[in-house]
DNA sequence: ATTCACATATCTGTATACAATATAATCAGT
DNA sequence: ACTGATTATATTGTATACAGATATGTGAAT
């Protein structure tokens, strides 16, 4: 086990993303800083530290000396989000399949399967459990922008996932596709797992404009 | 002229990115906290929220107790930093030209006059200004979070062209790049504008290409 | 040269104070 | 009753002082 030290900031941010992520924190609502500071038993000075990545991360946004707000949710963000997925993360794994090594394959199947665990047991933890695995296939490309990029896209993704998206058949599906692609990808079949995980990305994307449509046009 | 109101933390924020950019502060070395704030007449807390900023942007690095590290440069980088804008700002230019209003063409065109303006005089300011020139070209696109990628990578850009491009023939040929993607931008031509974008980054991408191979293989 | 102990520098975080700004409440005048 | 001005309150943004933890540097002893 690693043991991986951690400041208060970053705990707070990993925290306070969470909550974003998972719809706790209401959207268009300053977060008032004392209130949380004292919920979490902490100072200003690593809340405002987390707060700030916050914002660089597309979660907040900021008015100054109103504060930290966290961003709504809009459709058109969707489509925006899964357009730069679909241009950059199927190539990402592709290349990711052609470096990982056998410890990258092995975290990979670990996240593969806390995935399946998940979707079984604790379905809040679904979501984060998708990133993990979604990340575990990029991280081996061992581009440090990619890497950060990518994973800022599925932070974004997951908001409207974990919102919008019910499992339904959904789970059977997704746990198909996951296998195949990490199947293919410890393989290192980078053009398979490339078009895999472009339709996998993009079958999640028509999952939500339907959703949408629904939402607005309720069916009678 | 809009008054626009900044917190210390912002300023420090744009201040701390510029001298990375310019390369004033060296890579790989703790960026000391207390000489920096006393330095600027600040406290610690919104040089570290800055600091965070700078992180989140990929332009520090950060290992607890130790600090905050300029991050060291690389070719690898250029690679991948320039693979993403080609995937994305060009296409994103293109969809911009064809929603910008009268408004975000006179920004644009302020932002090539300035450009030019610092091409003839301060050398120093060219590379903020041809970020200027490139984010008014984006900007219209109404993306917040496309935006901010292509900015952060044009931040990053920027310190491989600030070191390792000297001017020389560049300038005339940008120069021309810039005043023809302009107007094709502004007649919301954006297949146009998406091509020779596309060929205008390809070109410093393979200028700084040769300049890497040159500086390994010194000419005798 | 390695290791250990110790001193020092630096980082991380707390608590507190305070000025500036924003928000809410109050009140006066029509 | 409404509007606008005024005051009061809450919140933000920053500074300061301080403490504990970690990292770094130095010198002695083996």
């Amino acid at each position: 086990m690693a043991i991986v030290v951690q400041t208060l900031s970053e705990q707070i941010y990993a925290l306070i993303r969470d909550r974003i992520i998972s719809g706790d924190l209401p959207a268009d609502t300053a977060i008032r800083q004392d209130a949380l500071a004292a919920e979490l038993g902490v100072s200003k000075i690593p809340l405002r530290e987390a707060f700030a990545r916050l914002e660089q991360d597309g979660l907040l946004f900021y008015i100054t000396n109103r504060g930290f707000f966290v961003r709504s949710l809009s459709f058109d963000e969707v489509e925006e989000v899964y357009a730069l997925r679909l241009k950059i993360e199927p190539e990402a794994v592709g290349l990711a399949s052609k470096k990982a090594t056998d410890a990258d394959k092995k975290v990979a199947h670990n996240a593969l399967l806390a995935l399946d665990e998940a979707a079984g047991s604790d379905r809040s933890k679904v979501g984060k459990m998708n990133r993990n695995f979604h990340m575990a296939l990029v991280r081996p490309i061992q581009r440090q922008v990619t890497i950060q990029v990518v994973e800022r896209l599925n932070l974004i993704s997951e908001r409207y996932v974990g919102k919008h998206l019910e499992p339904a058949g959904r789970d059977s599906r997704a746990h198909e596709e996951h296998t195949a692609m990490y199947e293919a990808w410890a393989a290192g079949q980078a053009k398979v797992v490339e078009g895999m995980m472009y339709d996998h990305i993009n079958s999640t994307l028509e999952d939500l404009r339907k959703q949408f449509e629904l939402e607005k046009n309720p069916a009678a």
